[in-house]
Formats: C-alpha cells, sequence, structure tokens
DNA sequence: AAATCGCCGTAGAAATTCTAAGGGTCATGC
DNA sequence: GCATGACCCTTAGAATTTCTACGGCGATTT
C-alpha cells in the first residue's frame, strides 16, 4: 500500500514523441531528424520510454530498428494521437491569424525554383510573412508547423497535393557543349553530372531511350542539384535537367536541352498545402501566384 | 526568406498538457494539482504557449482565470489529442501485462473502507501488485494512470461506475454518549463533529429530518474523515455518519448509530474502471473482491 | 578487407522545468 | 471596515531533464 507520491507518474511526453516518430519513420535517426535533435537523444528517449513501460518496442538490429510485435500493435494509437494533438496545434497556430507562413522544400527546390516565385508568392499573401525552410524529405503536414510543402516526388506520394510540373526530365548543357551532340548516344562520350539524391536519373533516361551507358564512368557527382546545375551552366558536363528546375536556366539562354526527347521521371513537383492553410482560404491565390508567370527575374 | 533553423519547432508538448489541465479544471491551481506540480509552474508554461501562438488564451482575473473566446475554441481540441494519447499510454501500460494496478481513492475512503478490503483485493488480482493512492478529486480515467477509482460522489458524475454503497448518511457517537440522545432534536445539544469536505452534511441532514440546528456554533471541523471518525469514538462528539465509512466502526461496537432514520447523502461510493483493467477482464473478480464479505478485520 | 551505416553507451554541457518566496486583487466572514 | 483566505503573477535560483559529442560494435556493401 504505496502512499508514496501522490500520483504515478505517466511517461514522458517527449519520450512518446520520440517513439511516435520512430515508428512512422522507420528508424531512430530519421526520427532525429524530423525532431531536430541527435539519433542519441531520441534513442534515450525510447529506451526510457521502454523501461517505464517494461515491454521491448523496439528491436535492435545492426542495420536500423524494427518494432517488436508488442511495438507495431501500439504506434499506430500513438500517430493517430499525435495527429490529432497537430491539428489542434495547428488551429492554435491559425488563431494568430496566419502572420507567418512556413514553406518547407528540397534544397534544390528552394533555390531554384521557388527563389524567382517567392516575391509573386509574398505579394500573395500580404501583410503575412513567409519562411522558408530546406528539408531534406517532405514533413507530414498534420503534424509539423508548416503550411506549404513543395518536393518532387510521385504523384501518388500525396494524393492531396497539387502537380506543379509535368515530372519531365531531359538532358542539358551548357549552349557551347550541344554543337557537338547530335542524339541521344552522343552522350556516352559525355561528362555526366549527377546528383546524389536522384542517382538513377541517368540511368532511368537511358532505358527510357533506348541508349547504353557505359557503366564504369560515372562522371561527377553533386550532393546539392543547383551546384551541378552551376557546374553545367559552367560546361563541366552534361546534366540529366529536371523541368521545373531547368526551365528558368533555359529562358536565360544558360543552358539548353540538345535533343527534343523528354521522359517522365516519376517526381512531380508537388505542393502539399496544411488543413490550418486550408481553412484560412488562400490556398487558391498561392497556387495562383506560384504558378502563374514569374513576375521578378 | 529566412533559413536559419532547420526547422521551426512546435510548441513545447508539455505546454500543451499544461493548458489543457487548466482549460479542463478552470483553474491553474487544479491543473498543478492533476500534473503534480507548484502552480507557478503551470502559469509559465502557459505564458509560453501563448507567446509562441501569439495569442492570449487565458483571461486573468483576481479569483481565478477565465479562457478567452480563442482558448474556449481551442482547448476541446487538446482535450480530445490528450485523451487520445491517454488511451494510447493506457494500452502502453497494458501491454506489460497489468503487473501492476493504480487506485485512486478519497484518503477517507482508502483508510476507512478500502484497508479492510486491501487484502482481499490483493488475492483477486495476484500476482500483480495493488498501489494505493489517496487523491482528493477523482482523476480522469482516461487521462492518468489509474486503474480503479474510490470516491464518494454523486451517481450522475459517472455513468459509467459502479456504485458500491448506498450513499445513506446517519448521526453516529461513541456508545457511552448514545444514552441521552432519544430523538434527533436532541443532536442540537452536542457538539457536532465536521469534516471540512463535507461541511454541508449537517444542514442537509437537519432538513431532511425536520431539524433546525443551532447556527452560531458550529462544532469542531477536521479536514480528515478519519480523525474525525477516530474524535467521535473518542467521545468528542456526535459525527454524520457515512455508510460506507463507518460500518467497520459499527460492526466492532466503537460507535453506534442513535437514530434509526437514513437519509440519502447524495453521494454514493463510486468504483470507476480503466479501459485498461477493462480490456483486461479482471473487473468481475475486483467487484467481487470488494463488494464482498471482508475477509480480513 | 576496408568502408559505410545505424545504433548504443557514457559523461559532461546545455536547456528546460520546477520550486520558493513575495505581492496583488477580490471575495467572504466577523 | 478590517482581517482572512483564495487564487494568481512574477522572479531568481536550483534541480532535473535533455542534448551533444564521440568512441565502439556488428553487419552490409564495395
Amino acid at each position: 500500500m504505496a502512499v508514496a507520491p501522490p500520483r504515478p507518474k505517466g511517461p514522458p511526453l517527449n519520450a512518446l514523441r520520440a517513439f511516435e516518430a520512430a515508428s512512422r519513420l522507420g528508424g531512430i535517426a530519421q526520427a532525429a531528424e524530423e525532431l531536430c535533435v541527435t539519433p542519441g537523444a531520441v534513442s534515450q528517449h525510447i529506451k526510457a520510454l521502454e523501461a517505464w513501460a517494461g515491454v521491448a518496442l523496439f528491436e535492435r538490429r545492426s542495420q536500423g530498428v524494427r518494432l517488436t510485435a508488442a511495438g507495431a500493435e501500439l504506434a499506430p494509437g500513438f500517430t493517430a494521437a499525435f495527429d490529432q494533438l497537430g491539428e489542434a496545434v495547428g488551429r492554435l497556430r491559425a488563431a494568430r491569424g496566419m502572420r507567418s507562413i512556413n514553406v518547407a522544400a528540397m534544397p534544390s527546390v528552394a533555390l531554384l525554383w521557388l527563389s524567382p516565385r517567392l516575391a509573386g508568392l509574398r505579394a500573395a499573401i500580404a501583410p503575412a510573412e513567409v519562411a522558408v525552410f530546406a528539408l531534406e524529405a517532405p514533413p507530414g503536414m498534420t503534424r509539423e508547423p508548416f503550411d506549404l510543402s513543395l518536393f518532387m516526388r510521385p504523384e501518388d506520394d500525396c494524393p492531396t497535393g497539387i502537380p506543379l510540373s509535368d515530372g519531365h526530365m531531359f538532358p542539358v548543357c551548357a549552349p557551347a557543349m550541344a554543337a557537338d551532340l547530335h542524339g541521344p548516344e552522343d552522350v556516352r562520350q559525355m561528362t555526366l553530372l549527377h546528383d546524389q539524391t536522384w542517382a538513377t536519373d541517368w540511368q532511368d533516361w537511358a532505358r527510357a531511350c533506348g541508349v547504353t551507358l557505359p557503366t564504369g564512368r560515372r562522371g561527377l557527382s553533386y550532393s546539392l542539384y543547383s551546384l551541378a546545375l552551376s557546374e553545367a551552366k559552367a560546361g563541366a558536363g552534361i546534366l540529366m535537367g529536371h523541368d521545373c528546375l531547368v526551365e528558368d536556366a533555359l529562358a536565360a539562354g544558360e543552358l539548353v536541352a540538345p535533343f527534343g526527347a523528354r521522359v517522365a521521371s516519376g517526381r512531380k513537383l508537388m505542393l502539399e498545402t496544411s488543413m490550418t492553410l486550408q481553412r484560412s482560404g488562400q490556398v487558391q491565390a498561392i497556387v495562383g501566384a506560384l504558378s502563374g508567370e514569374d513576375q521578378s527575374r
């Protein structure tokens, strides 16, 4: 008959959130990125939660973690609860009156596509402010405090999203280089510029065009698409261009597309909006500002 | 175009919980008690949340706080979310296999009613352990990690609860004092023993019995019912007895009920069980152990 | 066989969260 | 009218939690 602490304490809220994120994202490292902390912190949280509950939630394996049976059974409940909490937080944010819009975007999209449209966006939502966040992976819109999400990904991935590009890709290079290129096979001679996040682009393109690429050398690889694009402008090689990311450079004549053929990349530029923003009724204006003609540049 | 912190951070989870508790309980002090911290801590959390959102959630008034319009609109969403979270936590607790049962009870019930039945309860749920927590107010069963709740309160207050007493009250006193008492009116001569949490008991009884109590002197008042009961046994005065709390003393001959009449107190001993416990299928056995004959004493 | 990836463990550092104490306003009781 | 009690606020410092940093391990990849 213990009466010691006046109340039994529940589990730490943050540990719950860490578990939920890790279970949903399938890894401690991914959860850590979403929560903006180091993996060690997430690991500790989960361990603390397991100690509190007296149940193993994850099975530690060398190349990642797997949910145990108990963990798999419990996880959906937490995900649902945090979704609901996220929605409540969204309404709280909205109560302030949409004073600022948080935009999540891939680094390349933020730099190459959004940048010239930012002024238009800003004008469309004035007097609210815009904050752009470069993210590797698309955030869950109900969970995190983003209002707009701009990522290149399969259309099926986000049924609620609006496609803002056709999802085509095609080789591009500096105008000076284009003279030597008469057909797709000619790329075999060239230095191929790769983006690390889309490593299979060239292979996919080659398969679609019926061209066989030399397997040995792989050209240059960049962690940032915009870097690869700069190099392409400078004549360092030929880059696999994505419609929405290179259209400005093509329009400006900095790059050219030596071949007519465009193939589907499987990834379109998808625009997702938060519930919060949808309720505010500004989506229409924003989509207009983003998909309409660039007013600057 | 700020890109400074990789991600915009949501509001602190604990601040959300503090706001939810304060809104539901209608005060910072009550929330502080539920959360097991000082009111200052809750106050700070709420202030931090208001600063984050840029909206006033509470209106501070001299004798408490009131929700603002914005706060009132937002609060239900948070309550629902934390309810769901609480349920998920309940399932997490259950995953361990009900290794311990947390019982919440009023101090008086814990001491006078539960105490002699504890051995039976323990036997009924073996090998699980029992932990008893004395609480002033009944906890929300979905929210907090209690499995059993034993409080004296109006039956309507908890539709899901099981009444364990008739909710009758009647004066009791030491056997030696009873000789002078021939009818209800005689209590006017006596020292009345009061419990502070049920300050109107004597008035309610008097009204029901058609007796008018002297208004001036109010006898002795105790913060703990069990203390008042001890004093009554010692002959310090006459106490308003509640059926479930005095039955042991009556059976033992330590107290007697000088008048036959019993009046409804409006409060029965209500047993509430958590979802977690209900799912475990042990409720039947527990109710049996608690409402059956005491095996000890 | 070397490199890489993902997680763990620990210790110290950083940040959050809590308590304690003093002060104010309003209601209630004498 | 004045004391008393409720209730909340604020502030500073203390205690605790939480985070980072970094070396290590086991397994997969090159």
